[in-house]
RNA sequence: UCCCCGAUAGCUCAAUGGUAGAGCGAGCGGCUGUUAACCGCUAGGUUGCUGGUUCGAGUCCAGCUCGGGGAGCCA
């Protein structure tokens, strides 16, 4: 006899036999009939657990009798109409084996009781086994899959970008160094200074903070590519926000132009929230009912509703005319503050906003200087709550206007040689963005915090698990 | 990194500078085709760490560690 999934045996046939494996949620004793336990088991396969009675002529009834929440179970019995309200159908078992107690159930760190968030994150080896983190880990999966069904049903390629890069100028924050030189005894040039001639690459080297320049090379030869990936970044950020390590997904499309870059960032968001409300239904309800109200409803308006297109430029002048006191200064060239997205986007338009053509000075040196000479390519989707959840642009594929830029902004343009080679060799207009894939998580589950969303979060002084 | 708040039972929190408590969870019993069950009983504590003030510190002071909220950096 199989073994059969939870999901699948609470869609199954009333009167079949089957073999069930998991981890018990709860117990709850009857004295009915003699005795009879109801076990709620659960094997992560769905939100619902689904309901094993186990009566009092089983052989080893006095082992059922002591199951706890968490102790794994292998349950041989017949599916049957439940006899009780709140499920349909429920397992009348005909054996019951102890697979693994819970040695100390006084102590079990995750009982079936209400627990914060922040203590989940000390438990994060246990914290999958509730409700909220395995609805997560379920969710999580089928964005990610969705994700990659949106590409691949657009002709996009996955690039599996280096996780390892010796560029140390991306300019997208700090980065963690990668070495195995000896940090007690570090070989020294005649000047002082580390010798990383000596280091495993010969040269200083990095963790990603972004696959963006290598994807843009297989961009200029497959048209259409995307990395998905973790992705690194160094900075000393405490916020409800940020991870040390999180995972980016990166589009990059070849004869395209900023528009076109939108309205695919615009096209892949709405495609894996509707992925997502049609295919697990059962978790995001409980999102929907016990993490934040309105949710679903909320992520139906943002997949029904054209995104706003704003230019930066216009976006200044809506914050100047609000009215509001903001704490950071409204001014042309200065970059949009947390407090001047959330009111775009949360106040004024009530909806995801799409903000392009910043001024040069605030953004990153591979974006397309405009005609006016002043402003480049690039976008911020913004969306309630988040704020910014993509980042992306056109990107110049001028070669002598890169190279100007990438001198303005104090770098050396032979340290990108071959970057700058994909301009000399039949360069195209192309453009991608980086949606940050743990911020779409915040979005599509209403959760607070992104330590929350990811299985073991990554951030200042956090890398217990 | 900056500002604010916090750390007491397995968890969530109380406790005027003077005998450390409750709810939940756990264990035992009662009741019940149970399902956020309900009723009774029981166990459970080096009050984050180090030092200081005091006759006396969970409580006041200083430093440290860790956590949370907000901000910056950024996806």
């Amino acid at each position: 006899m199989g073994w059969v999934k939870v999901r699948d045996a609470l869609a199954g046939e009333v009167g079949s036999e089957l073999t069930l494996r998991g981890w018990v949620r709860t117990r709850r004793d009857s004295k009915a009939d003699g005795g009879m336990s109801f076990i709620q088991l659960h094997d992560g396969t769905c939100f619902d657990p689904i309901q094993v009675v186990a009566r009092h002529d089983l052989p080893n009834y006095d082992e059922v009798s002591r199951l706890t929440s968490g102790c794994s179970i292998e349950v041989e019995g017949r599916l049957v109409e439940s006899q009780g309200k709140g499920q349909a159908v429920e397992v009348e078992a005909h054996a019951v084996r102890v697979v693994g107690w819970v040695q100390d159930p006084d102590t079990y760190p995750v009982p079936a009781k209400r627990h914060t968030f922040e203590y989940l994150r000390e438990q994060a080896h246990l914290r999958v086994r509730t409700n909220t983190f395995s609805a997560m880990a379920r969710v999580r999966h089928r964005l990610a899959m969705a994700i990659h069904r949106f590409f691949d049903e657009r002709d996009f390629f996955w690039v599996h970008t280096p996780i390892i890069t010796a560029s140390d100028a991306e300019g997208a924050g700090q980065m963690f160094r990668v070495s195995t030189l000896d940090l007690l005894n570090l070989p020294r040039t005649p000047e002082g200074e580390v010798d990383f001639s000596q280091d495993f690459f010969g040269r200083p080297a990095y963790l990603t903070v972004s696959g963006q320049l290598e994807v843009e090379t297989y961009c200029c030869a497959m048209s259409r590519v995307y990395t998905f990936g973790p992705t690194f970044r160094a900075e000393n950020s405490n916020t409800a926000r940020h991870l040390a390590e999180f995972w980016m997904v990166e589009p990059e499309i070849a004869f395209a132009d900023l528009a076109d870059n939108a309205q695919l960032g615009e096209d892949m968001l709405r495609f894996v929230l509707d992925d997502l409300l049609t295919h697990r239904a059962d978790d995001m309800a409980f999102f929907d009912l016990r993490i934040e109200r309105g949710l679903i409803d909320r992520l139906r308006h943002i997949i029904e509703t054209p995104f706003r297109r704003i230019s930066y430029t216009d976006a200044i002048e809506v914050l100047r005319k609000s009215g509001k006191d903001f704490e950071y200064p409204v001014e042309w060239g200065r970059d949009l503050q947390t407090e001047h997205e959330r009111y775009l986007t949360e106040e004024h338009f009530r909806q995801p906003v799409v903000v392009t053509d910043y001024p040069k000075e605030i953004k990153a040196f591979y974006m397309r200087l405009n005609d006016d000479g002043r402003t480049v390519a690039g976008m911020d989707v913004l969306v309630p709550r988040i704020g910014e959840i993509i980042g992306g642009s056109q990107r110049e594929e001028r070669l002598d206007v890169l190279d100007a830029r990438i001198r303005e902004m104090g770098l050396d343009p032979e340290g990108y040689w071959w970057y700058r080679d994909l301009r000399r060799y039949g360069t195209v207009p192309h453009a991608g963005f980086g949606l940050g894939f743990e911020r779409l998580l915040l979005l599509a589950t209403g959760m607070q915090n992104i330590r929350d969303v990811i299985p073991f979060p990554r951030a200042p002084k956090q890398c217990e698990f």
